[in-house]
DNA sequence: CTGAAAGCGCTTACAG
DNA sequence: CTGAAAGCGCTTACAG
């Protein structure tokens, strides 16, 4: 405050100069460690800096350099556990790298409402992280135009693309591939999947996964069954599957989706493991407090989300080379909810 | 793409101003919607901008106005469902006012790194929205410089601040209060509290809420279990209280701690509701699909994020009176997990 | 109704 | 090693 009451306006550089008793460009040169300051003046105007609170104008520094340390995410969800966990992934990293983080919500998968969002993002003027497991998602990272900066967090895509492209991702196929073994070791003859909504038409790296184990095996496929990615969709495919008597277990594509069959598989009477055996997939806060308790599989994804800043962060920065950033593999983690199948002799 | 394959450069004002033949003054007027255009000219501007696809730099506008149109939020954590829901609240009301929305996380409740965020999200030029659930927030919220436009998302103050504060609650003190009288009305002789992490070392308005409740009752206080905010640190209070035969009804801080509280009831091997009734708060999405499922009290916090927005909006755009705005009443949902207390006399 | 000037707080060459 | 000039893409008075 001044003595007229008004709120002070932030030191500039140019304050800083006159304090120091230098030009405005040679305090750039200090806030920007450029070598050649000689070390006297240097230590001038870090003390001008400190005694005056300076802190460069983030707004002029983008307008002037054109660079702007900051990401922006978009999403078609923020609450659910793997989004909001990627999510913090980006932003523990960002903060590491002083990078701003914002965020952009992909309410549509509709093609004039994702291409709206993406130019909102755009307009931020960083660098983009699109989270591209659902249609929204896709469509949105199709959308960004070709010269901004952008990483995706996509599902295990079906040819491993080169260490040169910008893309992240968890291993679900593996992961997915790991729990229909585990369920078929017991001893089922085979394993139901009740599916997260699709990225795309085609078949999701989940769904694949667990095809391709029931295909080593021989054992018989049936279509998946569609859910949504909250517990009322688990519920709504847990009813379904728990008329079938055939139906011994189920490989639901997230922990929250399982909550919701085994809900189901109780109302129907069915006890879990003893007649019917559920594995969920991300090891969610909650898996490991349910009753029963929920084999599933882990993955890492504020991991992912660190690595896909990280991969950001070298495609701005423009680094010699933008290797990828690996990811922890996907553990399957046994608990309660699987067993053997009921021996059907009697 | 140009000739030379060099990325083009996005048009500015004078790019729209040399193809419509006008001013770039002009060009400002017109998409600031300024009145004094004679509309043959607007027309003519506007066909340019369409043409070249113009898009206003957001970077410009705020180093030459100082107005941003960005608000970013402040919070100790992105995944737990209140705090997730309120981000999405905040954001959904954020995007259709064209405002863009940046994310801090307060890693620490330490003072140099809360007043750290706080300067990182300073930096960022626009509106601040605190949310102040946890010792962390709160106090970020009071490291927030008084020049800057900011509004908080509390707990249910002790004494209702006027209209013109801005802050933004759900009333967690009546929820508390109505879970409670549930609890009692069903003929518990008391209810135990599970409590979530308190914003400050008075106590919560949740706390407060419950010991109304059982004061007004003649209930017998006993003092709150400390919980976290996830399922395992409801898993280690509902072992604490599982020990207690005297323990026939808890009210948990919210429905993830509920989770863990179930658990460990059953490890203890009592029913519920048979020997124990439980009720949450948040009413969360898995809260229906628990079995038992769960008795809780429902909170609007999208809501309460989208209010949040409108608050600060009001603050920024200086509007004439900064009214409170409503949040939805919590409404007390009864499900399977309460039930009244075994019968004594055996 | 429209144009010319100055400036927001920085950076980036260009001089010395 | 340091300073003076021009410019990033806009807005805000000030003229006409």
């Amino acid at each position: 405050m001044n003595m007229t009451g008004h709120t002070k306006r932030p030191a500039s550089i140019r304050d800083v100069a006159r304090a120091a008793g230098v030009s405005y460009q040679t305090v750039s040169r200090v806030i920007n460690d450029h070598p050649s300051v000689k070390q006297s003046t240097r230590e001038r105007v870090v003390a001008a800096i400190d005694e005056l609170g300076f802190r460069r104008n983030a707004t002029a520094l983008a307008l002037a350099s054109g660079r702007t340390k900051s990401v922006t995410v978009l999403t078609s969800n923020t609450t659910h556990y793997g989004y909001a966990s990627i999510l913090q992934g980006i932003e523990e990293a960002a903060r590491a790298a002083s990078y701003a983080v914002g965020i952009g919500v992909l309410e549509s998968d509709e093609d004039s409402a994702v291409a709206a969002e993406v130019q909102r993002a755009a307009d931020a003027g960083g660098g983009l992280i699109v989270i591209a497991y659902d249609p929204a998602g896709v469509r949105a990272l199709g959308a960004v135009p070709g010269d901004l900066p952008v990483v995706g967090v996509v599902e295990t895509p079906a040819t491993p693309p080169g260490g040169d492209r910008p893309w992240v991702w968890t291993d679900d196929r593996e992961a997915a591939y790991q729990a229909t073994r585990h369920l078929l070791s017991l001893g089922h003859e085979t394993v139901h999947y009740a599916a997260i909504p699709s990225s795309t038409r085609r078949t999701s790296a989940r769904t694949s996964g667990w095809r391709q184990a029931l295909r080593e095996a021989g054992a018989p496929e049936h279509r998946p069954v569609q859910g949504s990615w909250g517990p009322a969709g688990g519920h709504a495919a847990g009813r379904q599957l728990a008329q079938d008597p055939s139906v011994t277990a189920i490989l639901c594509g997230n922990d929250d989706l399982a909550l919701g069959v085994l809900r189901a598989l109780y109302e129907a009477g069915r006890s879990v493991p003893g007649e019917v055996s559920v594995a969920g997939f991300d090891d969610a806060p909650h898996a490991a407090y349910l009753t029963p308790s929920l084999t599933t599989v882990r993955l890492d994804f504020t991991g992912l989300g660190r690595a896909a800043f990280a991969l950001l962060h070298d495609v701005v920065e423009e680094s010699a080379r933008i290797a990828p950033h690996p990811v922890s593999v996907p553990e399957l983690v046994v608990r309660e909810s699987s067993g053997p199948p009921p021996s059907t002799d009697h």
